[in-house]
Parts: C-alpha cells; sequence; structure tokens
DNA sequence: GTCTATAGAGTGATAGAC
DNA sequence: GTCTATCACTCTATAGAC
C-alpha cells in the first residue's frame, strides 16, 4: 500500500525520536544480546522501550516474531554499520578484512568481552528451535561472507589462485565467531586477539609470493 | 568425609541402572544441548528422568546447580570420552589433531548439524549471566586446549620453534567452535568441512618445511 | 496506536508425609 | 531418598476502552 499523497514521505528514518516500533526494536536486540532471547521476558522490552504490551503487540505477533524484526534489522545494518566504515578505512583489499576484525575487537574491548556477537549468540540459542529465526541467521552470515569474499577477490594475485576466495572468507566468519565465543568465556580479549593472530599468520602464509 | 567399611566401596560408576542423580544429569545435559539452559525447564528434566521435583531438589539446590553438575560431568568425560579415544587410533600427533576434529564432524553429521558442541552453545548462553557456570565452561575450554597443546608439544620440530603451541591450540579451538557454529546455523555440514580444511591448510603451511 | 486489566498456562522451588 | 501437593511468581498473549 504505498502512500498516494505525495507530500506525506513515508519512511523518514532517522530525524526525531525512535519510533515504538524502532524502539521495540532496540529494547529487545539490547536484551537479547544481553541475556538471551529465552532469558529476556516480553516485559523488560517493553519497561525497556516504555511502552506497553498493547503496543508490542499491535507492531510484533508475538515474542518470536519481534526476534525476527532484530534479525532484520541486522541484516539492514550490516552494511551502513559494519562493512561501508571498513571500507572507508583502507582501501587495501586484504587489510580490510584485518580491520574489520579489529572493529569487533574494539566492540569486545568497549563492552568487557561481555556480550559477544549479537548474531553468533542467538545463532547457538535459536537455530534448532526456530526455524524462521535461523534463516535470518543464516542471512545474515551469508551477507558478511559474501562482503568479505568480494574483498578476497579484490585481491586478485596477491593470493594464489587455487586459493577459493568463498571459503576464506567463510574461514574469517569462523575464526571470528570462535575467538569472540572464547573472549567472552574467557571475560579476556586475549583469546580473540590470538584466533586473529593465527588467521593473520595463515595469509601472511598464503600472500608470502606476492609480487 | 570418607567411608570408613572398606568393605562397602564408594562409586561403583558404571554397573546396573543409573543412579537418580545420574539420571538427571543425563537429562539435563541432553535437553540443555537441545533446547538451551533457560528454554529448558525443570519440569521437562524431571519427566526425561523419570523423577520428581523432590528428588531434583535433594540433589540439587537449584536449577543453576544442576547446570553447573552438568558442567562437572563434562570436565570428567573430556579425557574417557574425547581425548582417550582419539590418541588410541592414531600415534601422530598432528594428526590427533584432525582425528579429533573428525570425531566431532561425526557427532555433527548424527545429530543432523542440529545440536552443535555443548560447551559452546552453553558458553554464549550463559557466560555473561551465570558467573560460577562460566567458570566451568572456562576449565572445560581449558582442558581441551591443554590435551591438544600436549599433541603440539609432541610434534617436536615438525612445528617451527616460534609457533607458540599453546596459541596454537586455542585457534584449534577456534576454529572448531567457528565452524560448528555455521554448521549448526547453516544446518549443513560443509562450513564445519570448510573450516577444518582451512586449517589443515594452515597447519600443512607450517609444517611445509618437515625434515 | 496506545492504554489498562487480566486471562491461562507455566515457572522454579518448598513442605512435609512416608 | 522419593513421593504428593502446592505456593508464589512470571510468562506470553489478548480483550476492549480510549
Amino acid at each position: 500500500m504505498p502512500e498516494t499523497d505525495p507530500s506525506a514521505r513515508p519512511p523518514e528514518p532517522e530525524p526525531g525520536p525512535a519510533s515504538t516500533r524502532e524502539r521495540l526494536l532496540d529494547a529487545a536486540a539490547q536484551l537479547f544480546l544481553e541475556r538471551g532471547y529465552a532469558a529476556t521476558g516480553v516485559a523488560a522490552v517493553l519497561e525497556k522501550a516504555g511502552v506497553r504490551s498493547g503496543s508490542l503487540y499491535h507492531f510484533f505477533r508475538s515474542k518470536e516474531d519481534l526476534l525476527l524484526g532484530v534479525l532484520d534489522r541486522y541484516i539492514e545494518l550490516l552494511h551502513p554499520v559494519i562493512i561501508a566504515p571498513v571500507e572507508a578505512l583502507t582501501d587495501d583489499p586484504i587489510e580490510r578484512v584485518f580491520v574489520l576484525l579489529g572493529r569487533y575487537r574494539e566492540f569486545l574491548l568497549m563492552t568487557d568481552c561481555r556480550l559477544g556477537c549479537p548474531i553468533g549468540n542467538l545463532a547457538l540459542e535459536i537455530s534448532d528451535t526456530h526455524e524462521e529465526a535461523r534463516r535470518k541467521v543464516v542471512q545474515n552470515f551469508e551477507n558478511w561472507c559474501a562482503a568479505v569474499e568480494r574483498w578476497l577477490v579484490d585481491a586478485g594475485k596477491r593470493l594464489p589462485a587455487d586459493v577459493d576466495r568463498a571459503a576464506l572468507a567463510r574461514y574469517v566468519l569462523t575464526v571470528m565467531e570462535g575467538g569472540q565465543m572464547q573472549a567472552k568465556a574467557q571475560k579476556r580479549i586475549e583469546p580473540y586477539d590470538a584466533s586473529v593472530a593465527g588467521l593473520r599468520d595463515h595469509v601472511l602464509r598464503l600472500t608470502a609470493n606476492d609480487e
């Protein structure tokens, strides 16, 4: 149903206070990250958003539907919040991979390694029990990997021709998630740093024949 | 309080039907793995164990205490169930690493990639909210890494002298957990295989100067 | 679109008989 | 050590006024 009156523009995304729906998504995203999906009660989301239950169930059919909304938003935010800033920081395609991992490091440090990766947490918690949410988690991972893969393709001959760029991109995600998990468990950044250092060493050896 | 009567041996671990405490731990471990900790109700544990709540609260002070029992049991089972069988399968210290990863692969396949790693799942779910459980998760990870590190030390000169064995062992855990997470999300073994293949390539390059 | 009030089921945990 | 019965609370979701 498109808006027929051309003077009334529909989204107006940024300016002014966030809409109720936005505040609900914000509150839910943060609580799901801090406590997990199952451990977060709808009441906590309502309180954090400053909203009553009637409003929540006006925008979302259920708590699970709210989760889907949160995962959709993560999909939307990937490029503007994660990928684009990295590409603005450096043009070197391989360095972009490590700048990306460096920004996850900053997030871990900012939160004292308490929270971890929002998608990774949800991936393990809901993949086996919430099929629709699982598919959106997969979409998040796929888009992330596709962006990294683009950089690896841009690296051209710096990587051996027989190195599968898509597989290497997934491997970068593996190292990020595995390192983040250990950092969260240990509440220390060192396991994450050690993981990224391992990947760095691997990539260094892959690009050793650099011209 | 040690048993003073020498004819009454205390543990008698294996024979006969499992004790009530054991059945509760079995049921809880499986449900926490299938549904997660928060999403598992005490009632479900009771039903699966065929026990009434009075018995559960005789052995465990709370649901959280039951979680600690599950994590303690994982610590106990690491060597007999995970490490020793791998060491029986091959003497080659580096191959042991990949046999270990191969056995996790078998478990993923047996469960259609639905469940993932019991410790990894709990690590992300409870690390920020259940401090005592978090410490037991860390102990699980530490013991796992220590076993892998021993193998890497046994590899001697096949690995360059400047390669930190402990760091590489943690990196193996990173790859296992990161790969397992993606396999669980995608419900396909391929992301796990790709992750292990990436590690294999890395280790191959590390041991390229093998005598 | 947001509010109040509440339904109805489920939660972790406890008391006390046996 | 295991049972039954039950408490006090929280959970997700809905109804209906405004």
